[in-house]
DNA sequence: CTGAAAGCGCTTACAG
DNA sequence: CTGAAAGCGCTTACAG
């Protein structure tokens, strides 16, 4: 077995003083406690030299806290986008500088969301982040749970309401950014990609429109193909519907990486080049666009830096015991062979 | 704030017992303790109907246990892969089941490593999960800790030693299965990759040759291409030489799914048809191998199992007391249409 | 200015 | 067969 690890007790038995006095200036918080200041020294020293590291538990038993935070992660975005490992890259290096835990779960429907945050698991966190899509008997629970009390932060893929803190990167943006950037690599006929009526989408869209706007441009209204959803063979069939209009385009805004590599692989298998004849850009910057058949250009979602933030939003809604608000992230542009 | 979920006593008070017992009775350890039946049925039942459960901190103080395992995880395999989502599925069932939290990092680096998990961090935790590659001084460190008590398992690609319980799966039985299933398929003149000196690489080649033996088949020397790296563009290189060498050959086993795809692109490129003229197949079944331009066949990883098995293991050394044992897992095959 | 004491919610050796 | 009591390592209102 390893040794107890050294306590309170140990240091203040060492220095003669109260464990109390200790635990205060361990803590910084000294209330009305005023002590001498060669004690205030002596003590930091000591625990320094002993190594001393107040207990995560008792601490948090004591305060009443459960000492971890729930993290819900249900698989936003495609599979091999990584979202889920950035974003939890975030959200442990925020917790860590509160010294809370993680309480991890991925779900995939309602249903499972219901299953895994059950009764017992609410009582095992003090606060949640909540990661995936606003699902209607999901957002259900956060709310009702959020109303009684829960620390509740979501990382919801264009969620509307304000009735939770959200954070997210900023998705029209994402499309402003995106056109803008095939825009001034010369490109003036930009087929896009709008899928089905998702909110993210629209705003994109809308992000499509403005930096059309900004450059006096007028967007081709037949070069909008609709999607069934973000996947890889969506992309396929937009550049297939394209060419089997003879539509005449020079550039492509997809809703996703995965929509944009489809589109790029029925490029190259007629024969058109990439980016020469036709330029691409995703969303998402995911690991995927530096294997493409073309390196991929792409516009982040900025998951690591979300989760941090998520991460201190619910810190902060435990500790202060107010709501947080919601806060959009900047997205950046990166710039790939396949806008060049 | 919410209100104070029921305690031990709450559902003593209810029942006029001693809270000492419903603790007995509720946690299933009577000792010499013989309650009558009766009493044990109304604990039950009142504390189902207080929907009563432990205070997970009060017990793991109690029992002198931090109630957190550490995971810390490298980057294992390419970026894309999802492997680090597939273990943390997998860890975050395992702990659950034993209501033990998680104490997150990732880390690049050995520096990284050490500087995460410093001190403080071993005195959050009561055992470890690493995940990485067996670097000199991560491993040194390891090592050490896990002779001073604390129960500590590997997830390492191609560990070879045997002082701690490493969990993977089984890389030598992948690289037969690859192979097999080609040779199943009707190819008779496999071209693979070798990657460096990789230990993993070795034993993938070493089922690779076994594959061959078992079907009477001499594998041609000329047609092995040593990698620098796992890397899509390995694999690009590697059709390449093949190409110029104009090599005949009817199969591509390759040692990663971004090798495979590089590989792919780079003979589509040449005209060449996958997998009629072609057939190719890579290793882990990441999400890459449905975002190739032919759909990619892979042998798994099987990564959601290491980690439930691992944390299976943390949690056994924990409250055991003994060490685990090493594990290999079995591999599965995933035909797809570059195999078909 | 400093410390003794109570208590967070449990577990368990011990007494009855 | 059951319960009172001590104690895990802290924090903090309170007394001196």
């Amino acid at each position: 077995m390893r040794a107890r690890s050294t306590s309170l007790k140990d240091v203040a038995e060492a220095l003669n003083v109260s464990y109390s006095l200790v635990s205060k200036v361990m803590g910084g918080r000294m209330g009305n406690t005023r002590a001498r200041p060669e004690i205030i020294q002596a003590i930091h020293a000591k625990a320094k030299e002993l190594d001393y590291h107040p207990h995560p538990l008792a601490s948090a038993l004591k305060r009443g806290h459960k000492g971890a935070v729930g993290v819900l992660i249900h698989p936003v975005g495609e599979e091999g986008s990584e979202i889920a490992t950035r974003l939890l890259r975030g959200i442990s290096t925020g917790l860590d500088t509160h010294k809370i835990r993680m309480w991890l779960r991925f779900y995939s429907s309602d249903e499972e969301f219901l299953h895994h945050f059950d009764k017992r698991a609410r009582n095992e966190v003090d606060g949640v982040i909540v990661v995936g899509i606003p699902h209607q008997k999901t957002m259900e629970q956060i709310m009702e749970l959020h109303d009684n009390g829960m620390p509740a932060i979501t990382v919801f893929d264009g969620y509307q309401g304000n009735t939770l803190a959200n954070v997210i990167a900023d998705v029209k943006q994402q499309g402003f950014l995106a056109t803008e950037h095939l825009i001034l690599r010369g490109c003036r006929r930009l087929a896009h990609l709008v899928t089905g009526s998702t909110p993210n989408s629209n705003l994109r869209y809308k992000g499509f429109l403005e930096a059309h706007e900004k450059y006096g441009l007028v967007p081709d209204s037949s070069l909008a193909f609709v999607a069934k959803n973000y996947k890889l063979e969506s992309g396929e069939s937009s550049a297939r519907h394209w060419l089997d209009q003879k539509s005449s385009f020079d550039g492509i805004v997809a809703q996703s990486d995965h929509q944009a590599i489809g589109a790029i692989h029925e490029l190259l298998r007629h024969g058109i080049r990439v980016p020469d004849q036709v330029r691409v850009i995703g969303v998402d910057d995911s690991p995927l666009c530096q294997s493409s058949p073309v390196p991929l250009s792409s516009v982040t979602g900025e998951w690591t830096a979300v989760g941090a933030l998520a991460a201190e939003k619910v810190v902060q809604e435990i500790i202060d015991h107010r709501p947080a608000e919601s806060r959009l992230l900047i997205p950046r542009l990166i710039a790939r062979m396949s806008s060049a």
